[in-house]
DNA sequence: AATAATACGTCAACAATGTTGACATTGTTT
DNA sequence: AAACAATGTCAACATTGTTGACGTATTATT
């Protein structure tokens, strides 16, 4: 396995993607039965969880569903008090997504979950090594999401370092 | 970001796997609905073509979905002329499937589109790191499923061995 | 002040893909 | 002959995606 427009490699690679995302997917998706939710819900749990206050205008680009969509199953985890809405200090029109109590112990219950599956799966890898495959994945992303997904990390990690400290 | 149960690396790599095959299967997806077809479909085709021959209970377990909804898209694909069957010389209750010249145009095709977006995003990176991203999704796949993805490997590059020389 | 644009919510219909359960057919094994 | 195995099929239903149309605040523009 090399890389150099081998055929044989290529395809492996486009394999090794499908089966690594099925079987990464396998665990939050038992957890989640147990609440009636599905993979839908698990991404705004997800993503609410990592950017307290997204708007819903930015989890529809992020998740890249039809408003729709998404909102079936953001009514469902208002409904049942997973979600809270608040109302935008400035533009009143905006409403900013928060997670309830109840709802960031599920979140971070699915997260614990992932943890161990990639801490598991890669706990032999060097630093450097982990870093290339972070980088690989990254560049797999589309050139004008790369921005977007990269701005996210910065800014959850200075919330969580004004948390922190 | 580098490896060490850092909290905010594993959620970042979450996401990296999620944006990654979010924009990995973009592109295959819109060239198969001038077809008709969706994911699905792509899935048979894919691995088909990468295993003539393949028994349907084989699909089932590589795809991990019911014969039933396996059967509606194979039935679709079978009658449309893109996926032939034969029966098994010895066990004649098999069937194996192969692709039509038809079903081989499509898979190529969408392989190409695959293939130049992996060589586009992974132009610049050294083989020692694209082993190192191969490996790592590699190990992010159970255990147990480590050991058929490489069998299959080793002999798809038997097949392309044996037919290229 | 009137009008347009924005952010969001909602109703309805439909499509793709997944599920379970039941049953039929054909071929192999015992 | 009876049991098992591999496949196919019918039906019902769940989840998650789509489009189109419309409603309601709120903000921005003219």
């Amino acid at each position: 396995m090399e890389f150099d427009k081998d055929e044989q490699g290529l395809y492996e690679f486009i394999e090794l993607l499908f089966f690594a995302y099925r079987d990464f997917t396998a665990g939050p998706d038992e957890e989640l039965m147990a609440f009636g939710f599905g993979r839908a819900h698990h991404r705004v749990l997800h993503f609410v969880s990592r950017n307290p206050g997204l708007m819903v205008a930015e989890l529809l680009d992020i998740l890249r569903v039809s408003k729709q969509s998404l909102n079936r199953v953001l009514k469902q985890l208002i409904e049942e008090k997973f979600v809270f809405q608040e109302q935008g200090a400035g533009d009143r029109r905006r409403r900013h997504l928060f997670l309830t109590a109840k709802g960031q112990e599920l979140a971070d219950r699915l997260g614990a979950i992932q943890f161990e599956q990639i801490s598991g799966s890669l706990k032999g890898f060097s630093p450097k090594a982990y870093q290339n495959i972070c980088d690989g994945l990254l560049s797999l992303i589309a050139d004008d999401d790369q921005k977007e997904v990269l701005g996210r990390f910065d800014e959850a990690r200075k919330r969580s370092r004004g948390s922190d400290e």
